[in-house]
RNA sequence: GGUUCCGUAGCUCAGUUGGAUAGAGCAACAGCCUUCUAAGCUGUGGGUCGAGCGUUCGAACCGCUCCGGAAUCACCA
């Protein structure tokens, strides 16, 4: 039950019958704040023009109707311009059976929508860092708040496998890798690629300061260096298919893929779905001939294809070279093209970072001037960036937070936090493994994900992520908590179903109210395509938990109708707080 | 310069779409474990919500103008 919507309409009953019908004037609901008594609040000041009386007397002649109208409404007090109600007290005694007995709560009811999520997207010349993180924890997050919407939810990825910087690591690999493989190294393939993705660089930049030192022009020298047009002919023989150069992509792509997949299960993501730009690079150019015919693009001199998008406050765009090989805007109009009219999507969801916004509003433009209306069902969920004290990463200058270290990391300050603090003491070795790596991670991801995902966040490696206070571990030990209380009921035998006449303290009805708000939570976050609101949510009940915790007994409550209402409560809260966490892509321990 | 986004406590972040005295965590300080896990709980201090003007019963939130920061405006992806 949306409660705020049951009192809302209920006001919305008892307001009419009192002024006559309502044009626009909004019925405004808001939980009451803690420091007034009541429940719900009606701000009446939108309804003083109806009323024409002052905004006590309103309240008031409301108040009163409402109570004599609603038999949940039990009282009512007036404040300024602010109507609190409060509900019957064994309300939401019924409202906490309901959640009990509902086995599918805060999962959606199946709306028939098929969405897709791209997500992650790397290329295949280095490892994936804590920019990757935040987008892979993000889309695969985003992809279950979908899916307990009621959405069908395909998750992809799009490897951008083909291209220079491909072909960059690989030149280097074969001019001064003397042979070098994951297996004779013991390194980590995307981590060894990434080496000579470096090594190019490195020698790339010697080759410049060689060339302008004989006076050549540094816009020159980079056109002109050796490794350059090496990696330029490369890239001519790759698409010319040639069989070693292939075969040498193949090899070191493959290396790569072993690299991600470790580190896609250390995140706990995954995909439906993997598509590679070699095998999409070429799609949208019959979507550029439609665009020509239909006059909406253009070709120049050079008989490169434009679009001239000034009137709509942009500029002109690039969409094909001259010589006709596609650019990036190409690809993704083909992409986009073959998602909705061959997969019959509903929607697509592409998880990318705020620096390419202007590509995406570029290539919706482009798709609804060719007339497809499903160009409105592209969002573009735009990231912000993770920046250091120092400012961005940056990877020449060495300043990358690497994903596989950080998550070592984490898991190792966890695993040390745990010893110190006995936690892990009896636990099997695999227990504790486990243990480490759940809280470890669930630092990582809750850290990230609590920010607003459009907001530009700091990550500060020397002061390593918290696990106190509004943490991943504060809710996981919740949760534990919770768990212990549970594994103690159920040795002594006691009987968590048994009913009777049971009354709740404030604290009770405080934590049923939240368990109520929680499929408004999971609604709220797929709108906004936040799992920061899961996380602010989650943090709340955990804390609301911990307080109630401290200040009354659970095992130790003498009446044992009272005490077994608690223990089903206990079971509630950790139930909602795994499921809040499992839209994170957080797991929560049995203890801890 | 154009476009988009951001600016809230010393630090990291919330703020339910315009409502009551702007909230958490960290850091600092002071307390609470013979009682269900102290990764917890309680308290204290800390704010011209970047600045100004406007809209109205009411603005951190909406509008305008500044100030400061970020991204982007490539025949890279």
């Amino acid at each position: 039950m949306h409660i705020e919507q049951f009192v809302s309409n209920a006001v919305t009953r008892s307001v009419e019958a009192l002024y006559g019908p309502l044009a626009g004037e909004s019925i405004q609901i808001q939980k009451t704040r803690p420091e007034f008594t009541g429940d719900y609040t009606l701000v009446v000041f939108p309804l003083l023009k109806r009323s024409r009386k002052s905004p006590e007397a309103t309240a008031t002649e409301i108040g009163q109707r409402i109570v004599a109208d609603t038999p949940e409404v039990e009282a009512f007090n007036v404040i300024k311009g602010f109507l609190n109600l409060s509900l019957r007290s064994g309300f939401w005694g019924e409202r906490f059976a309901e959640i009990a007995a509902d086995e599918h709560f805060g999962q959606a009811p199946a709306t028939g929508r098929t969405v897709m999520v791209e997500y992650s997207s790397p290329n295949t010349n280095k490892p994936l860092h804590l920019g990757h993180i935040r987008n892979n924890l993000l889309g695969y997050s985003v992809a279950r708040i979908l899916e307990a919407n009621g959405h069908r939810v395909i998750k992809v990825n799009l490897v951008n496998d083909r291209g220079i910087h491909i072909c960059k690591s690989m030149l280097a690999w074969q001019l001064y890798g003397n042979g070098e493989t994951p297996a004779s190294s013991g390194m980590k393939g995307d981590h060894l690629v990434g080496k000579y993705y470096v090594e190019f660089d490195k020698h790339y930049k010697a080759q410049i300061k060689e060339l302008t030192a004989s006076g050549m022009s540094e816009e020159e020298a980079k056109k002109k260096a050796p490794v350059m047009q090496q990696a330029q002919e490369m890239l001519r023989r790759w698409e010319a298919k040639d069989p070693e150069v292939y075969s040498l992509w193949e090899t070191m792509n493959g290396w790569v893929y072993d690299g991600f997949d470790v580190t896609y299960k250390a995140l706990g993501v995954e995909f439906d779905k993997v598509y590679y730009e070699s095998q999409t690079y070429l799609l949208g150019k019959n979507l550029v001939d439609e665009g020509l015919s239909k006059g909406i693009f253009f070709r120049k001199e050079d008989n490169s294809v434009w679009i001239d998008l000034t009137a709509d406050g942009l500029d002109q765009k690039l969409l094909l070279r001259g010589d006709g090989t596609s650019v990036y805007m190409t690809q993704d109009l083909g992409t986009a093209f073959r998602r909705f009219e061959d997969n019959r999507l509903d929607d697509m969801i592409y998880v990318v970072g705020n620096e390419q916004n202007y590509h995406f509003q570029v290539l919706k433009l482009v798709l609804k001037k060719l007339g497809y209306q499903w160009s409105d069902n592209i969002f573009h969920l735009s990231y912000g960036m993770v920046e250091l004290p120092e400012g961005k990463m940056k990877s020449r200058e060495g300043t990358v937070v690497d994903a596989d270290d950080l998550i070592a990391d984490m898991v190792e300050t966890a695993r040390e936090m745990s010893q110190t603090l006995g936690k892990l003491d009896g636990c099997s070795a695999q227990e504790a493994d486990a243990i480490s790596r759940m809280v470890g991670l669930g630092a990582l991801k809750y850290f990230i994900l609590k920010v607003d995902p459009k907001k530009t966040m700091l990550f500060d490696p020397r002061e390593s992520i918290d696990f106190n206070g509004n943490t991943g571990p504060f809710i996981q030990y919740t949760h534990a908590r919770i768990k212990s209380i549970l594994r103690k009921a159920a040795e002594a035998g006691i009987d968590t179903g048994l009913a009777g006449e049971v009354s709740y303290v404030p604290e009770e009805i405080g934590l049923i109210k939240t368990l109520c708000d929680y499929p408004q939570t999971v609604r709220a976050a797929a709108e906004n395509f936040s799992p920061s609101l899961i996380g602010a949510y989650v943090y709340e009940l955990a804390k609301s938990f911990n307080g109630y915790y401290h200040d009354h007994s659970i095992l130790r409550e003498e009446n044992p109708a009272v005490r077994a209402m608690r223990l089903r409560l206990c079971a509630q809260v950790a139930r909602v707080i795994s499921l809040g966490m499992k839209l994170l892509g957080i797991e929560v321990p049995e203890r801890m």
